[in-house]
DNA sequence: GACCAGGTATTGC
DNA sequence: GCAATACATGGT
């Protein structure tokens, strides 16, 4: 993947398959990314705004030194290493609903997203709604955050967070989720949860650290190692997911989805929801 | 007003 | 162990 630089600030990408925004940003796997107009989305990550287009298989990112930091940070971030057509045919493979769900979005990427940013996003993600975990995410990085560019907040840090109080998260009107929120970012700050070790641990070891978190129960955990780490294996089940395994797949669990799993979750995921008369 | 929302901790048996 | 229940808040 050879980016063409206009600038620092603006690269174009060719020939990039399986990359749909409104399929990657809208399927529930990050909270942060806004539809500007049909074709632009603007998003916050690693404390950088960025815009992005796509159109057909050319992709044109904008943001602060966006060219130098293209392999370092956002080829990661959007996942685009990873051969996604390989992936949906071999998930195909195992399962036909499975892979009716895979041509229903085939535009999804997994992003590698910041590990404390999807710890917390998903911790506050709990018995709580899409739109209003937004909301609660950006009142969080309002008041917390940096501002980076007129009226865009980075995500506070867990340093930040790790030094606040119950009372001073009430803006954020993230309710019971208050504490849950500081004993994470307390617990990463003290050193006794560490990413980076959590990163090398087999996935077992790395999901019961976790749930040492107070509000990280075995859903919280999956997405984090999902969407936190990249550990494609992980297989968060959630209301929507537990639906969808009875109705498409009775009697199955994640070693059926193999080593996709997480993928595999992704699209049968944002397949239901949008199609929540198949499921209910 | 009851019920639900990408759950989890606590309690009661 | 495992099923109920409480938990803040906002939308239907």
């Amino acid at each position: 993947m050879i980016p063409q630089i206009i600038n620092d600030n603006q690269i174009i990408l060719e020939n990039v398959r399986d990359f749909d925004l409104d399929q990657t940003f809208n399927c529930g796997q990050c909270f942060r990314w806004n539809k500007i107009t049909e074709n632009l989305f603007v998003g916050v990550a690693f404390e950088k705004v960025v815009r992005i287009s796509v159109d057909k298989e050319k992709i044109v990112l904008n943001g602060p030194s966006i060219a130098t930091e293209f392999n370092s940070l956002w080829c990661d971030y959007f996942d685009l290493n990873t051969n996604y057509d390989k992936i949906k045919k071999s998930l195909s493979q195992i399962d036909s609903t499975l892979k009716i769900a895979c041509k229903y979005a085939p535009g999804i990427r997994i992003l590698k997203q910041d590990f404390w940013e999807a710890l917390c996003s998903f911790i506050i993600s709990q018995n709580n709604n899409i739109p209003r975990i937004k909301g609660i995410i950006e009142r969080l990085c309002a008041c917390f955050g940096q501002e980076i560019e007129s009226g865009f907040f980075s995500f506070p840090s867990y340093s930040t967070i790790a030094k606040l109080n119950k009372s001073d998260l009430a803006p954020i009107k993230c309710g019971f989720r208050d504490a849950y929120i500081l004993d994470a970012a307390q617990k990463i700050f003290s050193g006794d949860i560490c990413p980076q070790k959590l990163k090398s641990e087999d996935i077992n070891t790395a999901r019961t650290e976790l749930m040492k978190i107070k509000g990280v129960g075995p859903k919280v955990a999956e997405c984090t190692l999902l969407y936190g780490l990249h550990r494609l294996e992980a297989f968060p089940v959630d209301v929507w997911m537990k639906r969808a395994l009875e109705t498409f797949f009775p009697g199955k669990n994640a070693s059926y989805f193999g080593q996709y799993a997480g993928i595999a979750q992704q699209y049968i995921f944002h397949y239901s929801r949008m199609n929540p008369n198949l499921v209910k």
